[in-house]
DNA sequence: ATTGACCTTCACATCTATGTGAAGGTTCGA
DNA sequence: TCGAACCTTCACATAGATGTGAAGGTCAAT
């Protein structure tokens, strides 16, 4: 599919989609007119970015860890990095850390939401 | 106490805490000489507000929903407009969204790092 | 053949959280 | 009284994710 299609059925702007090629996010194959040519896989693979990004990890990470995430994950094991392992245990740590912030902060608006519930009862 | 004690203490450079201050997330007294005197409790407010960049919320929305999480809550219970109820309810459901992202992606993560472990074992 | 709806690249603009430095005032100890 | 180590405001710079528009190519339908 051309790069239309995909960001109606992702509801990611054209811009995006273009600048996460840019950043190597994805890479589309290219019809022979030049228009980028949009594998049906490429629909959860944006939606999984946009996760990832929306979760706060830079494209420099994601790209570094999508290919982590595919499946078959057996493809990819032989050339891992001691590097990328180290890169992966961080933002491991790190996502840990984000949800637990996330999480404390989001039970206290839902308690504060409640106690105004409450209130108003 | 001044910026740069506040500044050693919670590890956020002074830069940051006069720009949190901009944003209106802080608050400080002032010495006669114009100093800026921070309160003891603002070391906690500050962790506070970087876990909550840190979770992706903008200074925007922090600036809204940091006295609702403050103690004692009833204080400001009054005060509550409906679009301020909007906007919390609006974040909560985005926190959840994020943890669910983050979640996912981080267990998959885990699941990568002990198959990899696996193989090399 | 022209129109309209796609697509391309290029490039400049915006917003948020930051870095960095200049120019200058305050405080304190040697 | 001098210097070091604070502090102030102002202001310009950067980086990442995005908006937006120009200038132009492609293609299908009329």
């Amino acid at each position: 599919m051309r790069i239309g299609e995909l960001s109606e059925r992702t509801g990611v702007p054209r811009r995006l989609l273009r600048y996460y090629e840019e950043q190597g996010l994805v890479v589309p194959d290219r019809l022979p007119n030049g228009y980028r040519d949009y594998d049906e896989r490429y629909v959860d693979r944006v939606a999984q970015i946009r996760g990832l990004l929306d979760a706060g990890l830079p494209t420099r990470i994601i790209k570094q860890i999508l290919p982590c995430l595919d499946k078959p994950r057996v493809i990819h094991m032989s050339d891992v990095t001691p590097e990328m392992l180290a890169t992966l245990e961080r933002e491991r740590d790190r996502m840990t850390e984000r949800i637990d912030h996330l999480t404390r902060n989001r039970n206290a608006v839902c308690e504060y939401l409640a106690a105004v519930r409450e209130e108003s009862a």
